[in-house]
DNA sequence: CACTTGACTACACAGCTGTGTAGGAGTTTG
DNA sequence: CAAACTCCTACACAGCTGTGTAGTCAAGTG
């Protein structure tokens, strides 16, 4: 599955070259030089393979999305996920992951796009698992979105436990805590029904 | 509380410009010459008060950090707030914290230690509520990072329910949604033992 | 062979960027 | 009164930005 570097096409280092840097600085913070040095082109092929800044990140949105798809079918069948596990941060996923909450949040209708789809997933594993809460809907989406918390806070996460949370130590160890989190009841009825008069 | 904007001295309107600009932009995406028209005044001004983009940005970071720890105190004096409140989606709160969130993600110093002090925060709370976790640190730190999550992707969530979760309405479904998944034991004993063996 | 096509580079261009400098207007201070 | 200070604007500058254009080179293709 790994590929050489020197193996891809000069279209495909650029595209990894943009995930990557994209991820890392924003979309603004990424300059097509910047671009094209990391691939080791010059500035005016990424012009020529994708036209415009904007035509390759949409370019990017589109091949994260699928590979992201894909790893998780790989996972899955596999067997090493099951519904909820945070895929977010396994190796192969995380330049990626990086990449789309980036363009999720300078406003990215495809990013945001896969975001819905893993609601619609998660909605339907609580479905299968016999869960039943009172707005299904509105408890997919925290789900979904509490999936993507420790990967976004990632560096803060692994500053407040003085270990690395991408490194599969600290990734068990805060995959640990989400479960536990999962499983003791953290308030009692009396304190959720105060919560829903206001 | 509220103040006239006309009231606030050129200094406060270019840091409170600086603070919406950075905060739905991100620090690369607003220039000097957008954050002082959006102040109404001239980009020299900002020099002027404010020396260089870095520092104003460290200016906006320490405002920031100080007003949340203020409304927070606040609230929570007045009533308003238990310990596990989303705090994030106050329409105080809100472009202090989409700024933090954006700063926390470039790699703020002040920004990642508010949220180590929000971990301490949480990681007492557990304490004094008598739940007691295998690992409290990390636990709180999962915490810490869920409650910002529903806010990190609030257009997300908001699209997943198809209601603006940044209306109170929206606020309070999310609010409850979110107190179903601390009240929900997810994950059987089993599972979590299958997921430690990892 | 001549010709086209696609991958690729070098260079130019206008616009925006953060920063620097000079100076005006009004108030305070000696 | 004059000097000093603060708040504020206008303008200039070099560097980087995305984009546009011209052209090289190698691999087909008739």
């Amino acid at each position: 599955m790994d590929r050489a570097v020197e193996d891809l096409t000069a279209r495909a280092r650029i595209r990894d070259a943009a995930v990557k840097l994209f991820g890392e600085r924003g979309i603004e913070g990424a300059s097509i030089r910047d671009i094209a040095a990391e691939a080791g082109v010059s500035s005016g092929l990424v012009r020529h393979h994708f036209g415009s800044k904007e035509a390759l990140r949409e370019a990017c949105d589109k091949y994260a999305k699928e590979r992201m798809l894909q790893i998780g079918a790989e996972l899955t069948r596999d067997g090493d996920l099951t519904g909820l596990d945070p895929l977010v941060l396994h190796p192969l996923a995380f330049p990626l992951q990086l990449y789309l909450v980036r363009s999720m949040m300078d406003g990215s209708e495809t990013a945001t796009a896969l975001f819905l789809e893993g609601v619609d997933a998660v909605e339907e594993w609580t479905t299968s698992f016999g869960i039943d809460p009172k707005d299904r809907r509105g408890y997919a989406a925290a789900l979904a979105a509490i999936k993507l918390s420790v990967f976004v806070f990632r560096e803060q996460v692994s500053k407040a436990l003085g270990e690395d949370i991408t490194t599969p130590a600290g990734y068990n160890r805060i995959g640990r805590a989400l479960m536990e989190v999962f499983t003791i009841p953290l308030l009692t009825q009396e304190q959720i029904e105060k919560q829903e008069k206001r």
